[in-house]
DNA sequence: CGGTCGATTCTTGCGAAACT
DNA sequence: AGTTTCGCAAGAATCGACCG
């Protein structure tokens, strides 16, 4: 092993190999063995920080006296995660809520938002997404539509979704943004960058902010276009911990694309994004 | 009204003090 | 001595105000 990952997913994956519960120590020897961690000063990796990643991240590791392990079910799921086996559901009305059974409160249907029956094809959605704040999932047609390496982590994850991401004024201006390029929206870049086009040469020179690349007037026309007839879109409107919302169904369903808070982000994805600022701010 | 771009928020990494 | 916790810095991700 040679690769290097962040500390919480190396920890992950010494605790995942063990299969048992490791001590600080035990898991800081094994990140520092198998080099699957770098710090910037080349030093091994301490067990102060290999706690502190461990107290961080509550929902992937327990703590058991002096003993560290995974909490089940948590982080690197299976291929044939239990939602992919789930019998077939009836379509529900996207308002977003229902009562919890426990204590009777409106709580978010986050099964609804990936229902299959609630996806629609990006580009028959253009007039029908609400002008209100919310959640959105996005999902392939068909994963034989990605290029490489991306296909074959689908099909290794057996799952179609790509994206989860949040609207906090209005779903309609938000998935304007990310599917039809009327804003920089993130997922945008990202899905123009993996289906492999590069944004204008010197598009940032001079610009404050260096991630907000564009792509040539023709090559947006081909991302649209594509997303039109290859994703399909799925999404809740509500306007209640919409955030919090986001970021649990990211964590929980580590959608291919997502990188911030998706325990399953891919360093694939990280290279491509970081290249591209690189190319649009040179002259 | 659409698109640009900067403000804000979040994540990650680390050092050091406090604690056991 | 080893471990835990706190707090800060830097960079990345995201959203929406505002300008043309």
């Amino acid at each position: 092993m040679s690769e290097t990952l962040t500390l919480h997913v190396a920890i992950e994956r010494i605790l995942a190999d063990a299969g048992r519960s490791l001590t600080t120590r035990e898991i800081a020897d094994a990140v520092n063995a198998h080099g699957l961690y770098a710090r910037a000063d080349g030093q091994p990796v301490p067990t102060s920080q290999v706690s502190a990643r461990l107290r961080k991240y509550p929902a992937l590791f327990n703590k058991v006296g002096n003993q560290m392990s995974l909490v089940v079910n948590a982080g690197l799921r299976p291929a044939t995660s239990p939602r992919t086996q789930q019998p077939p559901q009836t379509r529900r009305p996207n308002n977003g809520t229902i009562p919890d059974p426990v204590s009777g409160n409106m709580s978010i249907d986050s099964a609804a938002l990936l229902n299959d029956l609630n996806y629609r094809l990006a580009g028959d959605v253009v007039n029908l997404v609400p002008e209100q704040p919310g959640v959105y999932a996005i999902r392939v047609v068909d994963v034989a539509v990605l290029p490489e390496p991306f296909r074959v982590h689908a099909e290794r994850r057996n799952d179609r979704l790509i994206y989860i991401g949040e609207a906090k004024i209005s779903l309609r201006k938000r998935l304007g943004q990310e599917l039809w390029a009327t804003g920089h929206g993130t997922f945008f870049r990202s899905i123009g960058a993996v289906i492999g086009h590069r944004p204008m040469r010197g598009s940032l020179a001079g610009m404050a902010n260096k991630h907000n690349y564009t792509f040539a007037p023709a090559v947006e026309v081909a991302i649209i276009r594509w997303i039109n007839l290859n994703l399909e879109v799925s999404w809740l409107a509500f306007d209640r911990e919409v955030h919090e919302t986001e970021v649990r169904l990211i964590h929980e369903f580590g959608p291919l694309l997502n990188l911030s808070g998706n325990p399953r982000k891919l360093p694939e994805l990280s290279v491509v994004r970081e290249e591209l600022p690189t190319i649009s701010c040179s002259g």
